[in-house]
RNA sequence: UGGGAUGUAGCCAAGCGGUAAGGCAACGGACUUUGACUCCGUCAUUCGUUGGUUCGAAUCCAGCCAUCCCAGCCA
């Protein structure tokens, strides 16, 4: 029980852990393993995963490999590894030099397999896939035997021994547990291991044309690596049974508990955020019917879309933390996940000014051709970023929004008449209101309160609204993306034939502006955030950003887009 | 109707026989050179439900109800 140490965390599996620690399983090691398939990109999802492994090790002074479960080759890809590799890293997780593959183990495992057959406890059967389906049995009924359950041990090594090279259609035959076909457990009645199959592997390549399953690979890979605490999600709770059948019937040296004498593994429920499509089959359909742009597009839920969204790696983590770990399914509000962000780069994003749609303004009172350094803090939460000097002009932009003709009773910003404070600059009044002959508003005339300077002795009015603002001489041009995570407005019913759900994504994921004007000194690299004022966090886009302008990405509240899609009806 | 798992606030989540932590959201209020941020305050007489054990139950026991997962040669 973890009742003393408040460093650690709070948690069922901790509670495991520090239980097994204190009663010195495993030599007192934690040893864990984050083991993805590469046939996607990773999601906010799998982040729980990897922080997860990765944070309970640390915790407790282990340590974590990172494995790749790739034993399927018709669905994975040398992409897929990579991205995992540079979105693990980039969380800042550390596997060191620990980066395996289940396909290192193809070899033993195959060794493992001619044990099994040898002990009695494997056989080749030669029954079609949907053979194998109607002798399983159904949730209720039992199964019956296959027919060549029986088959002699000489003959089933023989079997097996062709199908590894390669004598037999894809398909024709499989290597077989032999366990209980009446079994009311479904992944003990007989369970394939091997199958055959002619799909050239990412690393291996043509080497095999037989691979084994999860259920067989994985508890083997795991006793390779002397990994102590084997974490997955709940879905596999059934499959645990067989894990330990694995590992029991085979002569390994070391499983995860042992010294309990009940190797397991530790099942945990996966997260389900608000908002978000987290199925990586759905993902894919989006990215190769170009739906997006690609897997790292701003707007998918993967850890390089959050990335290109704005996201940090110390507010995901922060995330994840605060999720909690359960096994009860459960659905996480994305607020928190916005929460999260929002609190991270609060304290360490500078504020800038940047006029997303522009209004021109002209001070009819101050002198032409004169212009300021103003000293404008760099963020106000945080004194030791410092400040830096901002051009003031005759002639400015503000945003569109920042003017009302006609304004509703508690709009504090500018009107006909009235006032307010330019941030780091001067009170400004409304005299003018010019319009095209569409009676579109093009341009205000202004008067500036001289004495009103910002920090200066006698800036002390109180005004209620406060707007950004950029000098129009000085402005540098910009294209803004607004982008906001893809959700799905209303459920498609998957089970219809051709069920759309792409024509459910919320329809205004993406705004382009172009126009926008920022104060002139910004850098460029996506390593940076702003703050635009009032607009919200902005990351600098390196990917999309072409020389002559900065592309920027905002996050946004999806709670609030989802309010205006339903207002919108 | 077989097996496995789970039910604590709108959403997460502690709690492990001694009288319901914390966070998000929401709602009041203060502050503010951006209505942001920050700061104060409010928010479960009750833990799916019904019984039982006990001086005492969210915690132990039994029944019931609800939800999720499992019939890939996917992971």
């Amino acid at each position: 029980m973890n009742t003393t140490d408040p460093a650690l965390p709070v948690n069922f599996i901790q509670n495991i852990i520090s239980d097994d620690l204190k009663l010195g399983k495993n030599g007192g090691r934690v040893h864990t393993r984050f083991p993805p398939e590469p046939n996607g990109y990773l999601h906010i999802g799998h982040a729980k995963s990897i922080c997860l492994n990765f944070g309970l090790a640390a915790a407790n002074g282990g340590i974590t490999n990172l494995r790749f479960d790739d034993t399927n080759p018709s669905k994975e890809e040398v992409e897929y590894v990579e991205s995992i590799q540079t979105d693990v890293k980039w969380l800042g997780f550390d596997w060191e030099d620990r980066i395996f593959y289940a396909s290192d183990y193809f070899e033993e495992i195959y060794d493992y397999a001619v044990e099994l057959i040898k002990a009695g406890k494997a056989y080749v059967c030669d029954l079609s896939a949907q053979e194998i389906k109607d002798y399983r049995g159904t949730l209720t009924e039992p199964g019956k035997d296959s027919p060549y359950r029986n088959r002699s041990i000489e003959e089933n090594l023989d079997l097996f021994a062709r199908m590894r090279a390669g004598e037999f259609e894809d398909g024709s035959r499989v290597l077989r547990a032999k366990i209980d076909m009446a079994s009311p457990n479904l992944n003990m009645r007989d369970p394939v291991l091997y199958r055959i199959l002619r799909s050239t592997h990412h690393r291996t390549g043509d080497a095999w044309c037989i691979y084994p399953m999860y259920d067989y690979a994985h508890p083997i890979s795991d006793s390779f690596e002397d990994i102590t605490h084997s974490i997955c999600t709940l879905e596999f709770a059934d499959h645990r049974p067989l894990y330990d059948w694995c590992l029991e019937a085979l002569p390994l040296e070391s499983y995860p508990r042992k010294v309990a004498g009940r190797p397991q593994q530790i099942e945990f429920a996966r997260l389900n955020l608000s908002y978000t499509v987290m199925s990586k089959r759905k993902l894919r359909e989006l990215v190769e019917k170009g739906y997006v742009s690609g897997w790292d597009d701003p707007r998918m839920p993967t850890i390089s879309g959050l990335r290109r969204r704005g996201y940090t790696p110390e507010a995901i983590r922060d995330f994840c933390d605060r999720i909690g770990v359960a096994k009860r399914n459960s659905m996480v509000d994305i607020a928190l996940l916005e929460h999260c962000i929002r609190e991270d780069l609060n304290m360490r994003a500078p504020r800038v000014m940047a006029v997303l749609r522009p209004l021109k303004v002209i001070i009819d009172n101050y002198p032409e051709g004169q212009v300021e350094w103003l000293d404008a803090e760099n963020n106000p939460e945080n004194p030791e970023m410092g400040s830096r000097q901002i051009p003031f002009s005759r002639e400015i932009y503000i945003e569109q929004e920042d003017f009302m003709e006609n304004p509703p009773k508690k709009f504090f910003r500018l009107t006909p008449g009235g006032e307010v404070r330019l941030k780091s600059a001067y009170i400004i009044k409304c005299e003018q209101v010019i319009k095209d002959e569409n009676g579109s508003i093009v341009e205000l005339h202004c008067s500036y309160d001289p004495d009103s300077k910002s920090g200066g002795p006698t800036s002390g009015r109180k005004i209620k609204g406060t707007s950004h603002w950029v000098s129009a001489a000085h402005a540098v041009p910009a294209e803004v993306r607004l982008y906001e995570q893809l959700f799905l407005v209303e459920n498609p019913d998957e089970e219809a034939e051709g069920a759309d759900y792409k024509a459910n994504l919320n329809p205004n994921s993406l705004e382009l502006l172009t126009g926008c004007m920022l104060e002139p000194g910004l850098a460029a690299s996506d390593e940076t955030h702003y703050q635009f004022l009032r607009q919200g966090y902005f990351c600098v886009d390196a990917v999309d950003s072409k020389p002559d302008v900065l592309v920027f990405n905002r996050i946004v509240s999806l709670r609030d887009s989802w309010a205006k899609i339903k207002k919108q009806g």
